[in-house]
Order: C-alpha cells, then sequence, then structure tokens
DNA sequence: GCCGTTTTCGGCCCGACTGTTTTCAGTCG
C-alpha cells in the first residue's frame, strides 16, 4: 500500500469522525498523522515490522501505529469501515460540495437518510430541505448550484494523482519480455490541469502478433488494476484503486510515431492536421500517414516523421490545441517554451513560524538542492489566525530570522523575506504599511473573500492593487481546489489594473490550485502583466510540484522571459519592486 | 489521538465571513 493510500484512508476517516460528531481533538490526530504519512518520503508499508521507525514520525503515536499497521497488513481500517457501514458508502462525497460541511452532511443523515448527492438533489428538489434549520430557499438553491459545479468535475483527476498512477503503471509495463518503449499519451502528456483517464502506449517485440496474447495475459495479471474494464487484442482498459481510468495499447513499432500523434490529441488539433494531410495528398490516421492514391505509408515510425513530411516542425504536446500552433510550426516561429531548469527561484513558501512544516533554513536547503538562486519566504500573516499567522511584531522579528539564514548561507543561495498577507473585506491589507514596505516580496491573498458577488470582490482587489507595497496577486482565481469554481470576479479588470500598477499576477503550482489556467496567463501576458510562477510549498517536499503547474504555462506558449522568476535575483527583485516606489 | 510534561493527565493554531440565528452556528482557510 502506498504512503499517499494510507494518508487517504486517515483523512477519510477524520472526515467520517467529524460527521459523526466525535472529539475534535481526536479528530485532529488523523488529519495531522494523515499529512505526517503524505509527507513522509518513506514507503511507510516496508516498515511495518519496525513500529519504532513508524513512532518515530511526528504526529504518529502508538493508536496511529496500530491504525497503520492493520492498514498495511490487511488493506483496511475497521474504524473507516464501520463508520462507512454505519452511513452511506457516497456519505464522504457530500463533503466535497462547496458549503456543505460535517454538520450539514450529519444533519441530513439523520433527518432524511440523505447519504449520497443523488437523493440530496431529490430532496432539494422536492422540498424536503425547507424544513430544516438554517435552511431557507436561497441556501437550498446554493446547494443545487454546488451539486452542478462538483458534477461537472466528478470523475476527474488532478495531474498529479494521474502522474503519479501514470508512471506506476507504466512501471509495470516497462518491466515485461519485450517492451522498449512506453510513454503516457492523452490529455496527461499535453499537460491538461485536470484528467478524465489515462492513456498508456506500449510496444516492442511484445507486440508482434505471435507474442501479443501472452503479453495481453500478462498485462491482465498486473497487481494495480482494481476493476477490470475491457480486455481485447491490443487494448486493455481497467480502473485503479482510486477509480481513475487507465487504457493501455500495444502497438506495433513500425506504426508508434502515427499512434503517438493520434493518442495524445487533442481531437481539434487532430482533425486540423487529417486536414492538412488531405490537401497534400495524404490521409493520417492512428497506424500512418499514407498516401492517398497507392495507400502508401509516408510516415509512422516517429512524430517528428510525421510532421516533418506534412511540412511542419514537431509540436509539444502542450500546444497541440488548434489554437494557432500549426500556422506557426508551419513558418518556424513556434515559441521556445518555458522548461523546469529555466526557474531561478521558488517565491511562495511557508516555514514552522506559521502553517509551514519546516526551518527557514530547511527550505533554503532543499532550494539549493533543486538548483535554484533564491527563495522567498512568505509565510502567513494575522489574518489567518488558524496558521499562527505573523502580527506587525512577527514579521518583523521573521525578517530579522531570515535576513540570519540568507548570511549563513554565504551567497550559495539568496533568501530573501517576504509574507503572505490577506486582502480584507476593505480592500486593505493585515499589515502595517510600514512592516509590509521591509518585505522584499508581498504575495496577496484572497482567502476571506471567497464568498462575495463579483463585483464586491472585483472591487476589494483593485483597491488592494493600489497599494504599492503589494507586489503578487496570489490564489487570484480561487480554484483552491478542483470542486470549486473559480471566484466570480472580473479577472480583465483586475490584470488590467496590475499591469498598469506592476503587480505581478502568480500561477500557484500546486496541482490542487492552480490557480490561473492557460487562457488566464494568455490574457495576463496579453496585458502585459508580470506572471510568477511558486509552489507554496508548505514542506521541503513540495518544492518538487513546480513541473505541474509549469505545464499550465507551456500551454499558454509562455517563454522564459516572460516569467519573472526565470530573472537573476537582481532583476527578480527590480521586478518585485512597484512604480510607485521606484 | 498526540504530545510533553514541575511525565500519566490536560492541553491541543482561531478569526473572518455568510446567512437568517435577533446573538450565533457553520464553513473556510
Amino acid at each position: 500500500m502506498e504512503n499517499r493510500d494510507l494518508s487517504r484512508i486517515l483523512n477519510e476517516t477524520a472526515d467520517l469522525l467529524e460527521i459523526s460528531g466525535a472529539d475534535s481533538f481526536r479528530i485532529r490526530s488523523y488529519r495531522r498523522a494523515s499529512e505526517a504519512v503524505d509527507a513522509t518520503t518513506e514507503h511507510l508499508a516496508a516498515l511495518v515490522d519496525e513500529p519504532k521507525r513508524l513512532l518515530a514520525i511526528p504526529n504518529i503515536g502508538k493508536g496511529m501505529v496500530a491504525n497503520l499497521t492493520e492498514l498495511i497488513q490487511t488493506g483496511e481500517l475497521g474504524l473507516h469501515k464501520e463508520l462507512i457501514a454505519r452511513y452511506h458508502p457516497k456519505m464522504l462525497e457530500l463533503l466535497k460540495l462547496p458549503g456543505c460541511g460535517p454538520k450539514s452532511v450529519a444533519l441530513f443523515w439523520e433527518t432524511h437518510q440523505i447519504g449520497d448527492i443523488d437523493s440530496l438533489e431529490a430532496a432539494a428538489k422536492s422540498g424536503k430541505l425547507d424544513t430544516l434549520p438554517r435552511f431557507s430557499k436561497k441556501s437550498v438553491e446554493k446547494l443545487l448550484k454546488g451539486i452542478d459545479d462538483y458534477r461537472k468535475n466528478a470523475g476527474r483527476f488532478h495531474i498529479d494523482a494521474a502522474t503519479h498512477n501514470a508512471e506506476q503503471v507504466s512501471e509495470y509495463f516497462r518491466q515485461l519480455p519485450g517492451v522498449t518503449r512506453v510513454e503516457i499519451a492523452g490529455s496527461l502528456r499535453r499537460g491538461r490541469e485536470t484528467i478524465g483517464d489515462v492513456d498508456i502506449l506500449v510496444t516492442g517485440p511484445c507486440c508482434e502478433p505471435a507474442e501479443i496474447g501472452a503479453t495481453m495475459e500478462r498485462a491482465a495479471a498486473y497487481s494495480g488494476i482494481a476493476q477490470l474494464i475491457a480486455k481485447g487484442e491490443n487494448k486493455i482498459s481497467f480502473n485503479r484503486q482510486n477509480g481513475l481510468q487507465v487504457d493501455v495499447r500495444l502497438l506495433p513499432e513500425q506504426s508508434w510515431g502515427a499512434a503517438l500523434q493520434y493518442f495524445t490529441g487533442s481531437k481539434m488539433h487532430n482533425v486540423a492536421l487529417r486536414q492538412r494531410a488531405l490537401k497534400f495528398g495524404y490521409t493520417l490516421n492512428e497506424y500512418a500517414l499514407a498516401r492517398l492514391d497507392d495507400a502508401s505509408v509516408v510516415a509512422s515510425r516517429t512524430e517528428e516523421e510525421i510532421y516533418a513530411a506534412l511540412k511542419l516542425d514537431w509540436i509539444p504536446p502542450e500546444l497541440r490545441e488548434d489554437n494557432g500552433e500549426i500556422e506557426a510550426a508551419e513558418k518556424h516561429t513556434l515559441p521556445h517554451l518555458i522548461e523546469l531548469k529555466d526557474i531561478r527561484g521558488d517565491i511562495h513558501m511557508h516555514t514552522e513560524a506559521t502553517d509551514g512544516r519546516n526551518t527557514i533554513r530547511e527550505m533554503a536547503e532543499a532550494g539549493l538542492a533543486r538548483g535554484y538562486e533564491y527563495i522567498a519566504i512568505t509565510d502567513h500573516s494575522k489574518n489567518l489566525a488558524m496558521t499562527n499567522g505573523l502580527d506587525d511584531t512577527r514579521a518583523l522579528e521573521h525578517i530579522q530570522k531570515i535576513r540570519q539564514v540568507d548570511r549563513e548561507m554565504e551567497g550559495r543561495i539568496r533568501i530573501f523575506p517576504g509574507i503572505e498577507v490577506d486582502i480584507l473585506s476593505d480592500g486593505e491589507l493585515d499589515l502595517s504599511n510600514e512592516v509590509l514596505a521591509q518585505m522584499d516580496v508581498v504575495i496577496g491573498s484572497v482567502h476571506s473573500l471567497f464568498n462575495q458577488p463579483r463585483e464586491e470582490m472585483t472591487a476589494r482587489i483593485l483597491r488592494a492593487i493600489e497599494n504599492p507595497n503589494l507586489c503578487i496577486l496570489g490564489h487570484l482565481t480561487g480554484r483552491m481546489l478542483l470542486r470549486r469554481e473559480p471566484y466570480a470576479l472580473d479577472l480583465n479588470a483586475i490584470l488590467d489594473a496590475a499591469a498598469a500598477a506592476g503587480a505581478a499576477v502568480e500561477q500557484n503550482a500546486s496541482p490542487e490550485r492552480l490557480d490561473l489556467n492557460d487562457r488566464n496567463l494568455r490574457a495576463a501576458r496579453q496585458r502585459g502583466c508580470k506572471i510568477t510562477i511558486s509552489t507554496d510549498a508548505h514542506h521541503t517536499s513540495h518544492l518538487d510540484k513546480m513541473q505541474y503547474g509549469l505545464s499550465q504555462l507551456r500551454r499558454a506558449w509562455l517563454q522564459p522571459g516572460d516569467v519573472l522568476n526565470t530573472r537573476p535575483a537582481a532583476e527578480f527583485l527590480a521586478g518585485c519592486r512597484r512604480p510607485a516606489q521606484q
């Protein structure tokens, strides 16, 4: 069992305990344990015979070791199972609805035995909920809207979970006899932020007619299959434990390039490419680019050959959306897309001073290990009381500590003092301007405004942009979680104001909170808005998430120079200084 | 349920916002 599965079950147990009205401190213990398991780099299932090492993990005590041992040995947790049985298997899904917390879920269950979204929707529509305390017509309407929004995203997975699963499956196929190549295709290869299902392509001598039957049998024997959906001659489909569907195709080597191109998509890109093929007197499908007249193969072994035969440069998968990439490939004007190695600093991270897990020094070492030239420490401000956010006094002390560690690192990596402040309901920031002026990086966040009407919220952010101490707008669209629709705000007005004021907008690379999608990013660049990317790391391991946010930047055709933290330290700092201050 | 004790029981991050509650519960971060 993987760490993330252990972590998930502990977290679900916490949710269920919360619905059952259990002691809040016990619930918190399960959540902390879940986080601790997720943050551990060691494979915990391998430590099942060494309880002392499990016990050494912070927030894992005797009770949790027993829980983990049970989970690893039996694949189940008694308490988790018992609570699910008491309620409904789909009960936890209700918690994913916006504004629907444990108290409401418990109320729905106690009054009407509602345990899944379909029943909740039916009850809401029939007026059954109107009699419940705290449920007016308006709140029921809001609930129904939430159900609609949720369904739009249901069944989709964040890019990191999909990548993790796809890599595990790929690993299995790579070690099968006669396999020479395994590649992830589909929307995951194109770097979409959420993924409906995963496409994996396999080729090698194992896929020749004499071998393919045996190979398919080996594929079906994979232990990572939770539920087999279909098994044909050259394609197998199955669900993973978490419900993610994976399609694996066994392909002959000679049509590898055509298949990779075809199954990478997107649909619109492929349509445009096939039209272009017709103009040249060719036809394109998943097996080959071939002549229309005599069906002879023009190209099929590699993507490069196929694009070249269509008089096109090879197009990076992230651009294959029929957004002008074919014209650019024809004129040799495709952008040199930004890459991980272009990023010189991760400029949004938290430490143990607030809700991070590591020290300033540990974050700096982790940044150094990833080859960064600088980082910015941006802990929370006081408005986020739950995180022990910094007030003016503590913020000033924190600046001193950050500068001290900066000196200790002796130039191997620079550490800039910063802060993630909250934009308050009046558009002010929640720390004094005297203190903010001493920070190199001030990120303004809209944590507490998420439920505002569009005009209100936009006005508050516009007001905050007027503050010259604000360098970067963070969490801008509020897509903090997959379940939530973006904040209702006038993004264009905000981008215009930010561009005029010299403030940057932030792409948060953490997969569950990719704030800006490719369209937003394109709009930002068109307006000449500064753009940054960072991980919002709360743990050293989170720094690895940079790659996921990067694919959105690539999809927006961004080049290294478009992103502020691809610049050397001095240029980056100059970019953070607002014109009003210069 | 975890942790750290002036060690085996008591403490454990809390403020802003919303809606409908005329005084606060629920949700969120």
